[in-house]
DNA sequence: AATCCAATCAACCGCCTTCCG
DNA sequence: ACGGAAGGCGGTTGATTGGAT
């Protein structure tokens, strides 16, 4: 289309389409199917470029198309999938049967990156935003995190998916400049019934940097762990370098471990009871990071699957573009022994 | 009823990738 | 291996629609 050569050589239309053209187009191809694309408009008698008559079956004309509106499970499927691969919309689309790319996109667009602006999350990494960086008249939710009046922590979740015993889970991985500032933790709230309850253990950081300033202070990225992480900095990964974690968002707010998964989200202390739009938003954000860690198993079991078959990777089985932006989603970024992984051949290369 | 404005959506543009001779 | 043609995709634009004033 646009200058393309297929439409040089001849007058093309431009603009919306006719029930007339429709009618050609749709005629033609249901009895001919489309063939080449370029050839179509010659064929089925448009004055079109064949680019455009593609655009127009695939959006439009195709038979198996979902008219309507988005219904609020596809919703959130366009929310869980777009967080891990992006503006993606073809690839997005693929997860709704009868939905277009740029039908996606249109939603996305209009709906979907305003709602989730109003809760204060980056439509582009899904992360909270910053307080500071918020647009003064965004919702109560955000005020919420904000209020000078409470202090800011995070709550560090940590997703064990076995019964492994508490000294072996390990503290996130966490970037120079973000760990060595912050993080002290105030309380563990189910540490003595984690045998009990290995699911829900979680922990209350403090973020020491943060305190009522919402984040706007600056940082010593020298300075050293505080006194009460140090006990187990034994476990923790160093990161040799802040460029390993490139791939991170600005903020840090979604980090992955090695052995366990962790996510850490801002929330106030001290809350009320009642479930505040802080609450509901830790509520979707595991939701997410629930789907990402299953994405993530299928990764793993994917590669571990194609490396016992002792094969190559075979793209019909294991979709290998999804599990590179698996790797890349959110700054996931694994590592195994001493070594950082962050590309799929890395990935492949360490099992 | 007229006007304004924001939301929506179809279609275009241009770049990148894939295919094929 | 190379280059041109075609297809695929994401970003953007502009027309239309519908609600508010």
């Amino acid at each position: 289309m646009g200058g393309h050569r297929c439409c040089s050589k001849q007058k093309v239309k431009k603009g919306l389409w006719s029930p007339e053209e429709d009618e050609k187009l749709l005629k033609h191809i249901t009895t001919h199917g489309h063939g080449s694309w370029s050839s179509i408009p010659k064929l089925a008698g448009l004055q079109r470029c064949g680019k455009s008559c593609r655009l127009r079956w695939i959006n439009y004309l195709r038979p198996d198309l979902r008219r309507g509106s988005f219904t609020e499970e596809e919703e959130q499927i366009i929310i869980d999938v777009h967080r891990i691969l992006g503006n993606r919309w073809a690839q997005i689309a693929k997860h709704l049967p009868g939905r277009t790319d740029n039908e996606v996109k249109n939603f996305w667009n209009s709906c979907i990156k305003k709602k989730l602006l109003s809760q204060g999350l980056d439509p582009t990494t899904h992360n909270l935003i910053p307080c500071h960086l918020r647009a003064p008249n965004s919702s109560n939710n955000n005020k919420m995190a904000c209020n000078q009046s409470n202090i800011p922590v995070f709550t560090l979740n940590s997703q064990m998916t076995s019964n492994v015993p508490l000294e072996n889970i390990k503290p996130p991985l966490l970037p120079n400049n973000y760990h060595s500032t912050l993080i002290q933790p105030i309380t563990t709230t189910t540490t003595s019934d984690y045998n009990q309850n290995p699911i829900n253990n979680n922990i209350v950081w403090n973020n020491i940097a943060n305190n009522n300033d919402c984040g706007q202070n600056s940082y010593d990225p020298t300075s050293t762990f505080p006194d009460v992480i140090s006990s187990i900095e034994d476990h923790q990964r160093p990161i040799s370098s802040t460029s390993e974690f490139e791939l991170l968002d600005d903020n840090y707010y979604s980090l992955w471990g090695t052995t366990n998964n962790y996510t850490v989200e801002e929330t106030t202390f001290g809350a009320p009871a009642s479930l505040d739009g802080n609450q509901l938003q830790q509520v979707q954000n595991g939701k997410v990071c629930e789907m990402e860690i299953e994405k993530m198993n299928e990764v793993v079991m994917g590669i571990e699957e194609n490396i016992n078959m002792d094969s190559s990777f075979d793209s019909s089985s294991f979709d290998l573009e999804f599990a590179e932006s698996t790797l890349n989603m959110s700054g996931a970024i694994c590592a195994r022994d001493d070594h950082l992984i962050s590309s799929m051949d890395d990935f492949a290369w360490n099992f």
